[in-house]
DNA sequence: AAAATCAATCGTTCATTTGCGATATACAAT
DNA sequence: ATTGTATATCGCAAATGAACGATTGATTTT
């Protein structure tokens, strides 16, 4: 079982969204709800490989889902782990510090 | 100048926010408000070059900021910069996607 | 069965990140 | 002037990440 302490979680989320093509991918899901790996390549100037493999990352960090349609794969996003995402980043940074002089 | 879009400017954030130790960082500013460096390095077990190493890229990233007060320096979260990324974050998870059968 | 389509995976190269000990810097105290 | 203290910076090694072309695998179409 693989123990995740709070600060690992937040940057593990983190790292999902540290890089400019993870966002553009995850916005443009936002957006159409769902799509298919095609449609972000045509969207995203650089090799099929490259976006698979950011594609890749998402999934793993739970962000998005493909649902094999074959001969394609639409995906969308994770709706359980987005709202998680959303939860612990909004947690993060609403404990506003204490101001003292 | 340096233009950034607004993914690049979520993914650069984000980035700060990549690293378990960085996270453990700020969340520690922001209960205390403010801190020393030698706080940190007690507080984590890290060597203490690693630490600082860390605080600098917060400190690139615009999160926190460090006031010299010889011989220590307190770092503090940078107010601004924490609303803007709270702003940021929370605007991007907000747009919820559109849910199509 | 062969060809075509779509997307994942492999293998490689190059760049960046991480962590550390050692060193440097800046200032205070003696 | 010397010593001590707090912290940044340097230089290195190891690990990880990014991008790509080529290949593979799964499925449809012909």
């Amino acid at each position: 079982m693989t123990y995740t302490t709070r600060e690992e979680e937040i940057a593990r989320y983190a790292k999902a969204l540290s890089h400019p093509v993870r966002i553009r991918i995850l916005s443009f899901l936002e957006k159409q709800s769902c799509c298919f790996t095609g449609k972000l390549t045509e969207e995203i100037p650089m090799a099929q490989s490259t976006i698979s493999q950011h594609l890749k990352e998402l999934k793993d960090a739970g962000l998005i889902q493909g649902d094999v349609l074959p001969p394609r794969i639409k995906y969308c996003i994770n709706q359980k782990a987005w709202e998680e995402a959303k939860k612990i980043f909004s947690a993060f940074f609403e404990q506003e510090p204490i101001v003292t002089k």
